[in-house]
DNA sequence: TAGATTGTTAATCGATTAACAATC
DNA sequence: TAGATTGTTAATCGATTAACAATC
């Protein structure tokens, strides 16, 4: 029993998406959307969100649809956002920085709590109420905090390090900025987001593109 | 002829990370690789790099592995990184002064030109030498120095009009953060950075290991 | 009720992995 | 040469799409 299916993680990838069009349904004071509805708007079939959705439960009715709200509610259970997270960002350049400024993230649940830094600089600063702290105060901080995530926003060569010993002190989950994959022992979850990486498949299909404009005008390359 | 395969996406996705290994083993002047051993390094199969490659020329040589310098640059040139880009950032906060900041990015080819705000108090202030320039100037600047990509660090509600505003002043590629999904005609690529969708990701991941912990040790859900 | 739309099974498509001949 | 490792084809696996019976 408490048999618990795997789901993949392109299933996990287009949830974020779903909630997020549902809150705007929501915004516009829409009561209930089809799938074909949701689909066009979303560019996307009405299989695939049947489907995913139903690795979740049967959230629709027949010959109705869905209901916004409920389905947005669902949805928000499904990805853990009615849970509170005591968060911190190590690092507190100017990422950092633009992370702690986003009050997108406290509605959701995610409650940073401070953010640490090696530049006496900034240590004994503030942004937003929360402290800069150094780093020698990490260890006791995160200890007493029950802090859950920890934001790296920090030189790839000092990320390793910091990861390991955050996860030894309790973290649980780690949303790495550095361009670096961090390989954790232990049962941790790690969420990587690679600027350079994006910035590179732009790149990538931008010529990609111009070489298919190429080929339906005059060819310019060989 | 010059039929050109359509390359897939989760192949462009994997692009780039190969790139950074790849330049990781060049700076510990590593001369060859194997696919099986990068294989090793980067938790992938051996079948599924010689796969990727493959998609693009063969750059290997039997018995041999691949070298490591040569294959750098290669994967550099499929990523467009032998060009040089002519960027802007639109939303002078504090993410788009953190992007602003990336080196990184400049070596790769990507030269910022500038910053645009509404906001009185950073327009005519300046970040590595950039300006950053009131939105009046948005339109002259990008047809006068041939802007290619711009980056939308700006609210969602003012992401989409400035999006199709800049398309239409010849801008070819939007690197979008904001939470929004921006549906521009014509050909344009659009990559996009959606934190709060990586964040939810992130405790969706938090909350399905933790499930997997109770199975193994005490149950405390039902 | 009749029409609409889900939940779900079956069919298709594409991506990943395995295997091995070619060859350095 | 013998050993190693690629490039590439074939086999497998998984994800997406299509179809439709169930049912609101």
């Amino acid at each position: 029993m408490c048999e618990e299916k795997q789901i993949s993680a392109a299933v996990i990838r287009r949830l974020p998406r779903y909630y997020r069009y549902l809150g705007d349904l929501l915004e516009k004071d829409v009561v209930r959307i089809s799938s074909r509805e949701l689909s066009e708007k979303m560019k996307v079939t009405a299989s695939q969100i049947r489907q995913d959705l139903n690795n979740f439960g049967g959230f629709g009715q027949q010959g109705y649809g869905y209901n916004v709200s409920y389905l947005y509610s669902e949805i928000g259970k499904i990805l853990g956002l009615d849970k509170s997270y005591n968060v911190i960002i190590i690092g507190a350049g100017h990422l950092g920085q633009a992370i702690a400024n986003y009050t997108d993230f406290e509605k959701r649940g995610f409650k940073f709590r401070a953010l640490f830094d090696i530049d006496p600089k900034v240590i004994g600063t503030s942004i937003r109420g929360m402290d800069v702290l150094p780093m020698s105060q990490l260890e006791s901080f995160v200890k007493e905090n029950n802090i859950n995530i920890a934001a790296l926003t920090l030189p790839k060569s000092k990320a390793g390090a910091v990861a390991s010993d955050l996860v030894s002190w309790g973290v649980k989950a780690i949303w790495n900025f550095a361009p670096t994959d961090l390989n954790l022992s232990g049962d941790v979850v790690v969420e990587n987001v690679h600027l350079a990486e994006s910035l590179m498949r732009l790149s990538y299909n931008m010529n990609a593109a111009e070489s298919k404009d190429g080929r339906k005008g005059n060819i310019s390359w060989s």
